[in-house]
DNA sequence: GCAAATTAATGATTTATTCAAG
DNA sequence: CTTGAATAAATCATTAATTTGC
């Protein structure tokens, strides 16, 4: 009966020899929990958690915990994976922001020229909205009581106008 | 005149399918809106959403309609998630085993002693945790029924046992 | 071929949010 | 308004891949 863990880590030090710091799973492990993840689980419960540990045992030393981080991890890192490519996409294609993913193969419209309007935008009627808008909006027409201005400031990406959001809510 | 969008066409009988009807957020506008609700707007009255929109068009087209349904669907889904998370609970378990959550994880940092009783790890059963996991994944303390079957059948290699994955779900 | 050095993956922790009870 | 519950995002840390010099 080897150990599992014989010992996480030394506390000060270097905290050097550690050979068991954390799990290493085995290529069935990774394949059961892909495949189970590629089933649609996200998030098992801590009874899936267990049964799943259980079963993943067999092929090796596991721990639930193991599970539940390797769940964690997984959708998260799926979900950066997939983000990532939304933003490249957006980033390349442009900011132009017609639509450029054409998903709807409907007839192409070719906006020749989208143009940035923005000049028109700034005239947007304050204090009116569209009648379609008004239509809708008018619900919450209730003004809020302002109290506070917040501000907002972005990051450090200059590209765009400084922008200072003054606005009067919060 | 809300004629940011180039009509496309003027035909189209429903004015069903115009390409330029949907809103297409850049990633700037959402990252300033996805701000906001952080800070704790849920439901911006008329003022804010024309002060937002009217901020917003920095970077792109947009409507006031578009920022008031933003919020709307924004804090509709935000809430969705959860109940849905509450759902998965309540069918999966509805017990008192919640969901196994990262935070009772959270003490191995913290000791002041870590005291090694790492031995205690070697009697790691294979179906309960350690004292130290216990109190980490108490959540997971329990065993588990069993449902469904859940029958997961490796590709060839048959080093491994038949394994039949017993999981109450799919 | 082989290790030391470096890089890429990924397991494990910590932190910041969210909604909603109390 | 405060706090409980539960992540998901961000980060830290260690292991495996790989590169490199010999």
């Amino acid at each position: 009966m080897s150990g599992f863990c014989i010992k996480p880590r030394g506390s000060g030090g270097g905290g050097g020899g550690t050979k068991c710091g954390r799990w290493n799973p085995t290529t069935e492990q990774v394949k059961v929990l892909t495949d189970l993840f590629r089933s649609g689980l996200r998030t098992p419960s801590t009874d899936q958690i267990q049964k799943i540990s259980s079963q993943l045992s067999f092929y090796g030393k596991i721990e639930s915990k193991n599970v539940f981080y390797w769940f964690q991890n997984h959708k998260a890192r799926e979900r950066q994976k997939r983000r990532r490519v939304l933003v490249d996409e957006r980033n390349e294609i442009h900011r132009e922001d017609k639509v450029a993913t054409a998903k709807h193969f409907g007839e192409i419209n070719q906006v020749s020229e989208p143009e940035r309007v923005v000049e028109t935008l700034q005239l947007f009627p304050l204090n009116s909205f569209s009648e379609l808008e008004s239509e809708k909006l008018r619900f919450f027409a209730k003004e809020g009581k302002e109290n506070t201005s917040f501000s907002y400031s972005f990051g450090a990406d200059m590209n765009h106008p400084p922008l200072d959001l003054r606005l009067s809510f919060l």
